[in-house]
DNA sequence: CTTAGTGCAAAGCTTTTGCAATCCC
DNA sequence: GGGATTGCAAAAGCTTTGCACTAAG
């Protein structure tokens, strides 16, 4: 997680400006690690900056993007979902319950380039999800049946 | 590309019914591997099933990924694609062009189980993206490079 | 004959856009 | 002060839904 000082340097170096605005939707997902939709992150900001806009909201996201930031996931639902940490790295996508979380300690490097031997594309980017269930899912799911037996 | 007598037998096995419409719908998604839109989809099949209607389409890609007949991509476009294709796979999409090509030749198995291991997730799915530019757009920057030097 | 499926139009959602008022630099 | 940014409301897209009609089994 960047300090405001550095977010401030980094848009001016893309040409721009500054505003508490922009500095409050990059600090707000920077601080959690959940890969908050923008109504979300909308919905958190709300309280501290009464007069926020989703529209803003969404632009800045856009802008966090373009300027290396933050990233856009799409795990397949209705709506995008961001991430300020912009390491190469999968993420996980629990079935049952949605939440998003990441995937640290593959090594994805290999991949890419495989990727592009096979293909002749010049590989820039890529993204990987997984789908499953989380532990807490699994656990819940194993209470469910012990008490279902019990019923019957 | 399975036989409309297979596809008929996996609809009827999950309790749908089968219509010419589904049937259209699948072999139309079958005969390509451009991982098409649902209104691409549509635009192709309105000739042939002049009362086809979008609507339908989507109902039926929505089953045929319910029965394993298909599966949803996600490339990070306003609208999802589907494949027909439902082996494990890896896809690239050129940044350019908006292509999506299959890359086949990875094996990906591994990973899903380090995925498991790394997050206690039961991992089930995983999705695999690529993006860059691909060999006919790459081509192209270069034609368009060495005009540019001409002009200068 | 019964029940599921189709097709149309309308609604629902997320995301983008136009524009006047405001703020950054 | 000038030009980008904000915030509002409306628009734009994709996808889903409600419902009368039709077709599958």
């Amino acid at each position: 997680m960047l300090q405001a000082k550095e977010v401030t340097q980094i848009l001016r170096a893309h040409g721009y400006k500054v505003t508490p605005q922009r500095l409050a939707v990059y600090h707000a997902l920077a601080r959690t690690t959940a890969h908050p939709q923008a109504e979300t992150l909308y919905a958190e900001l709300l309280p501290l900056y009464p007069t926020m806009s989703l529209a803003t909201v969404y632009k800045t996201l856009g802008i966090l993007c373009e300027v290396g930031l933050a990233q856009e996931l799409n795990v397949g639902e209705d709506a995008y979902r961001y991430d300020a940490n912009t390491a190469l790295h999968p993420h996980i996508c629990c079935r049952v319950c949605g939440r998003v979380d990441d995937v640290s300690g593959l090594s994805l490097t290999g991949l890419q380039r495989e990727a592009a031997s096979c293909t002749g594309y010049e590989v820039t980017e890529q993204q990987v999800y997984f789908y499953g269930v989380c532990p807490a899912c699994r656990e819940q799911e194993l209470r469910d049946e012990a008490g279902q037996r019990k019923v019957h």
